[in-house]
DNA sequence: CTCCAATGTGAGGGTAGCCTCACATATCTG
DNA sequence: CAGATATGTGAGGCTACCCTCACATTGGAG
């Protein structure tokens, strides 16, 4: 009884060889996506990459979009785990030391991880199932985190509040693009006290 | 002396005709662009929404980009000209009224106008010049704003500000996404108070 | 009316990418 | 070793789109 159906096209790995293949697989999609695009490589690319024939590719991934999927799961397991960490420390922060913490902990996983990047802009187009599920768990953190920081604050208010926080944590990814580097750096700081602002607004009620 | 090369595409047009045509494609574009998304929509569909032929559409268009480019001229120009008015009215305005007028306006546009949600979602892949022109008159304006809002503001500091309340009206499109609507005009009044906020700083220093 | 530039047409050449398929090789089990 | 299953191959079918081109039609100027 085979996990998936009997056709050729999207099994999983089931020997030791199958497995290096997806990981040498996943790991040239992702360089393909980084320095092309999500749009721009081609299934042909990836496999050529990999040192592996398209039928091959096909085998393990039959989409283009199962490929990102794929990599898109590694990243959210990341950005929970990033979560979680944060949310241990709340309680030891005051409002600005969360505020700067809240801006970096997505910004930087975007620069250590340039793959995420490529992944995000292309899902924007077309929100993905994904996606979705990736923005409400990290939502469903924040809440989480609201909810320790701003302890009066009233249940119904916090889901509002986590989406604007979440807006803000966005908006810090976006101001990554910006040059030169000391007006980038300004408005980083400018965003961080913004957030800040707010935070303590929550917290003070 | 024509105005642009000899070759057959990319002409702009001399008589009425053409020009009525020209306005029935840019209709026509804009409706493909709002219902199946910019890269999806074809060159063939434009010109058959049109009622032309493929070879009219590109005698005025020689690609599909210059048709975006043409409809987001048109965006651009509305645009400029609601900051305009709102430039007017801040010295009127205290720091409340006006966060909530920089939250509205923008997205007030992408709800009356869906064709610019469209291009501006498919500009967000490969930064256009237009789009980056686009993006720093705004800015531009948002620096005439806060100079009258926050007169004593350093010269210095007007443009990170500028970036970051940029960045919180761009917040505020994404928010007309959620769902459900008493969650999203939660969220939305809760992103205004957030810029109030910021405002507020930024004016009392 | 005549002529010419502007406008209009749509079949089809060229390109490119997705994915399949028939078959080959590798690895495991007994 | 023999059978079974997993893995590997790449030529090519298929589809879809961009854009050109040779030619037709229109409308205004002289």
């Amino acid at each position: 009884m085979p996990s998936q159906n009997s056709s050729q096209s999207g099994r999983s790995p089931q020997r030791q060889r199958g497995r290096e293949r997806v990981a040498a697989l996943l790991s040239a999609a992702s360089a393909c996506f980084v320095e092309r695009g999500y749009d721009a490589t081609t299934m042909t690319e990836i496999a050529a990459r990999a040192g592996a024939s398209i039928g091959s590719l096909y085998q393990f991934f039959p989409t283009k979009e199962s490929v990102a999927e794929a990599l898109m799961l590694d990243h959210a397991e990341a950005l929970y785990a990033r979560m979680e960490r944060l949310l241990e420390h709340v309680p030891g922060w005051d409002t600005n030391e969360l505020a700067g913490r809240l801006i970096r902990t997505f910004a930087d996983y975007r620069k250590q991880h340039p793959s995420f990047v490529a992944l995000q802009e292309a899902t924007g187009s077309q929100p993905s199932l994904l996606g979705r599920t990736i923005r409400q768990r990290m939502r469903d953190y924040l809440c989480q985190i609201l909810a320790i920081h701003a302890p009066k604050l009233a249940a119904g208010d916090l889901r509002p509040a986590a989406m604007v926080v979440q807006q803000l944590m966005k908006a810090a990814t976006a101001l990554q693009n910006e040059q030169p580097a000391t007006l980038r750096q300004s408005a980083q700081t400018q965003l961080q006290r913004a957030l800040a602002l707010y935070l303590q607004e929550l917290a003070s009620e």
